[in-house]
DNA sequence: TCCGATATATACCTGTAGGTATATTCGTAT
DNA sequence: ATACGAATATACCTACAGGTATATATCGGA
């Protein structure tokens, strides 16, 4: 019946593919529109711009994945035994990512890619805003667990920027064939995060 | 008295800049020409292509880092402190890294930006084979720490590739304005590693 | 002093990125 | 049946990427 979101999504996941495959820079509208059976104006019709898609794809992959963390990056202090509580709180968020890495493959390697790109790329300059918030969402948790554990003190930003480190590494890993995304890993993560590589 | 050496290395100089500032794909021939104050048949008189040039840069960059990680990356057994031998190899392996990046931010830079780099963008393809053999260095290292520390046996892979994740992500931190690369961080960064974030 | 190699500039070319002006068709409300 | 807006196509545009054909300038050596 209505034409208009079937095309609307379809011109969305390819644009996505391509610019997770080969990045914004290397795609360009023609491809797209090649690849979805439509032709420039409809592109134009629905997104405005190159551009314009780009920012649509980054809100709406975004905007899933920070609910997700709000979500579930919740700190439950647990002072009878401390050294349990931080343990499951960091299990689930990379759960979070993990789960959330497979479903959306496509959109995370792009963010991915994104990370360390040169800052005054187009791209980077216009997904930043969106990453400083995974950082904050973060910091907020490490932030919660320092309240409790004091040897964390003043280390909220580094620690929350090294875990999304380990995090990604393990995706990036994964998506070359080397690794899994399951429970498993997800704990020797946390663990070799909160314990190091010999525990 | 040689000016072949001098526009020449102008040129490298400048395209590493702007190849690090806005990444491969962004930066045009034109631009590169402009910004050294020549035209562009000497360019190419000199480079042939935009590819052969971003070639010679990789070349150049990675074979200096390349040589101070295998002069630096060698473990030696201390059978009579087990616990105090792994900890100075890696601390050396932090600092040559945090060094090469201060003294060669740019193509430093450059370099990190590629690491995550949709895998099938010409650039990542041109770099690949120079970062593998990065984290060959790594791993042939942790092969010998596992040697002598058996609880890292079949997880010298994944080692390596955290250990790097570690470092870049403080390279990247301290370009954002937030960190050093000093002695102090290398060792905090490798305590982090073998002993986790409380220690 | 004139030659040949090295080095540099002028002016050009082809292809494609990113986008638009102008129809035309389709779906549906009347 | 028809009128209106939403959706789509044809054909076009401008700018610039990446590169080259050709001519000239420079310089050390015979």
């Amino acid at each position: 019946m209505d034409m208009r979101e079937n095309k609307r999504d379809a011109i969305f996941q390819c644009a996505l593919e391509l610019f997770a495959e080969k990045g914004y820079d290397a795609v360009s509208p023609n491809e797209i529109v090649e690849k979805v059976g439509i032709t420039k104006p409809t592109l134009y019709y629905f997104f405005g711009s190159k551009e314009g898609l780009f920012e649509e794809l980054l809100k709406t992959g975004y905007s899933k994945l920070d609910a997700l963390l709000t979500e579930h990056c919740e700190y439950i202090p647990n002072s009878e035994n401390y050294s349990e509580d931080v343990y499951p709180a960091l299990v689930r968020v990379v759960d979070v990512y993990f789960r959330f890495a497979q479903e959306n493959t496509s959109f995370y390697l792009m963010v991915l890619s994104m990370g360390f790109l040169p800052p005054s790329s187009k791209s980077a300059l216009m997904a930043e805003k969106y990453q400083q918030n995974q950082y904050r969402i973060l910091q907020t948790m490490f932030e919660e667990i320092s309240a409790v554990h004091h040897n964390l003190k003043d280390k909220e930003q580094i620690c929350s920027w090294r875990f999304l480190a380990l995090i990604n590494a393990q995706i990036g890993f994964w998506h070359r064939g080397y690794g899994t995304l399951d429970q498993s890993t997800a704990e020797s993560i946390v663990t070799g995060f909160m314990h190091g590589i010999f525990s």
